[in-house]
RNA sequence: UCCCCAAUAGCUCAGUUGGUUAGAGCGACGGACUGUUAAUCCGUAGGUCGUAGGUUCAAGUCCUACUUGGGGAGCCA
């Protein structure tokens, strides 16, 4: 007989069908007559109930179907008599593949909290919340190639090793097979990356953006969507040593086109996640409530549901680095002291500021543009009062910054100037100056995050809780 | 990297001004139950109190260091 998945079965089966299924056992329950095992494969995070009658099984062998074993069953799909479902499986026949001692099965039919689930990251799938948290990151993955296909960009794939460490986005990680313990020297007694893999030093990429914006300066419209690394000694819940970045180039787009694009994409994704991930959307929207309960009514945030239709619908708001530091300044929360930095124009954003603007004020996405020059990177474009660059950041409520990017300088001259008033070398960059000797345009782009996307999809709280296997500090693990 | 907090049963936690035999809930196990929904009821087992040192007649409790985890900050996506 063929295998049915769960999610077909509880979608489109039919009473009197006789079926097999095959899944993991979530708990089982019972009485003297009859036993109850909630069975999930993963195809949706509903379960289906089997019923097994007593006196169709053996006593001891429906003792070793604990919390965890993994079973095949066959049976007939009957009306439920119980309420909280309208199918259930009436067993013929049980399979055991794999039994899950109950003793020493970390995960148990109870509530377990995130941390200790996210020292057992190997098992964590086989609870509700994390196996809807990768199936929503899975459909998020899946949107962003549509949105993009649609859109007619050409998935670009830029290098993960890399010579430049010129990018200026972060510590990186270095990539040798020279000997630890005993690296071959120069004579002024530096390590002689001449003779390594790659003949000179190479690093993790911490960004495909430059060489997106080659391929942006041919075939139009491109996005890479990869992995990228940060040796950053971070530790809080926004930030991982491994992540997963998109990172559209587009050319002939201004700033504005470039905007109108982030708030589209994004706006997009959420909707494809309400049309397609909606009971796990909404078994976390309950988890969470539950969670926030045990906390003080101020400190509880929107449901989870009510906060995608809210960003979905409302246009999110454009407001200038000036203007931001105008209102800013004005707030009462200045006026009586509480930021912890001073706000004044040409200083970066701290945290504080970006959530007052996001949650207090306007309480809705904000795009901050035009930030002062000295505080953005040396790509950006100029803008005319020769102060500010046309950069743009989307800010997120909790999250904060879910998207950065802007247009890029495509005058040669200008970004020759300012990469050597930064001190970037331009020459090693040759073939990024390319770009602007020959048939340069005006072009935009933006980074997204992935997990910082997917958190706000999902409202998990820590980035660690929505990747797989997170790297961050001290934790390889796994 | 900086600041704050925590580490006690498989999990989540309580443990009084330092004082006899370290507790509860959940989970597990055994039993009861005519179909349960994280079932219910009764019972049983389960502990080198994170590690190393110190103070003391006496340390889960006080002190120091380290390790790990969490929260916040910086850096950023």
């Amino acid at each position: 007989m063929e295998r049915k998945k769960i999610k077909e079965v509880l979608k489109a089966g039919q009473v009197g069908e006789k079926i097999l299924v095959k899944g993991w056992v979530r708990t089982k329950r019972g009485s003297k007559n009859v036993q109850f095992i909630a069975l999930n494969d993963g195809s949706t995070i509903l379960n289906l109930q089997v019923v097994a009658e007593i006196e169709n099984f053996k006593e001891d062998f429906l003792k070793d179907i604990n919390s965890g074993a993994s079973l095949a069953v066959t049976g007939e799909l009957v009306k439920s008599k119980g309420t909280e479902q309208s199918v259930e499986l009436n067993a013929t026949e049980i399979t055991i593949y794999g039994k899950a001692d109950p003793d020493k099965y970390p995960i148990q039919p109870k509530r377990h909290t995130l941390e200790f689930l996210r020292e057992n990251a190997h098992l964590r799938f086989r609870t509700g919340t994390f196996s809807a948290v990768f199936r929503v990151r899975h459909a998020m993955a899946f949107a962003i190639h549509n949105y993009f296909n649609f859109k007619g960009f050409y998935y670009l794939n830029t290098p993960l090793i890399t010579a430049s460490d010129a990018e200026g986005a972060g510590q990186m990680f270095r990539v040798t097979t020279l000997p630890a313990n005993n690296p071959p020297m120069t004579e002024e007694g530096k390590v002689d990356f001449s003779q390594d893999f790659f003949g000179g030093s190479t690093n993790l990429t911490v960004s495909g953006q430059l060489e997106g914006e080659l391929g942006a300066t041919a075939l139009g419209e491109i996005y890479t969507f990869g992995p990228t690394f940060r040796a950053e000694n971070s530790n809080t819940t926004r930030h991982l040593s491994e992540f997963w970045m998109i990172e559209p180039e587009m050319a002939f787009y201004n700033l504005k086109d470039n905007m109108d694009l982030a708030e589209d994409f994004l706006k997009y994704l959420i909707k494809y996640a309400l049309d397609n991930c909606i009971d796990d959307l909404e078994f976390l929207t309950k988890r969470l409530h539950q969670e926030e309960k045990n906390k003080p009514q101020a400190e509880r945030s929107m449901d989870l549901m009510e906060k995608l239709k809210f960003v979905l619908n409302d246009k999110f708001v454009r407001c200038t680095y000036t203007e931001a530091i105008d209102i800013l300044k004005n707030s009462k929360q200045n006026k009586k002291g509480k930021f912890h930095y001073p706000v004044e124009w040409g200083v970066d954003l701290q945290s504080e500021h970006e959530r007052y603007l996001v949650e207090k004020h306007f309480g809705k996405p904000v795009i901050l543009i035009d930030y002062p020059k000295d505080i953005k990177a040396f790509y950006m474009k100029m803008n005319s009062d020769n102060k500010t660059v046309a950069a743009m950041d989307v800010l997120f409520p909790q999250i904060g910054e879910i998207i950065g990017g802007s247009e890029r300088e495509a005058d040669y001259d200008k970004l020759l100037k300012r990469m050597t008033e930064i001190g970037v070398p331009a020459k090693s960059m040759w073939w990024y100056m390319d770009t602007r000797r020959f048939g340069s345009v005006p072009h935009s782009g933006f980074g997204l995050g992935f997990e910082r996307l997917v958190m706000f999809m999902t409202g998990m709280g820590n980035i660690r809780d929505v990747i797989p296997f997170p790297r961050t500090p001290k934790n390889a693990e796994f």
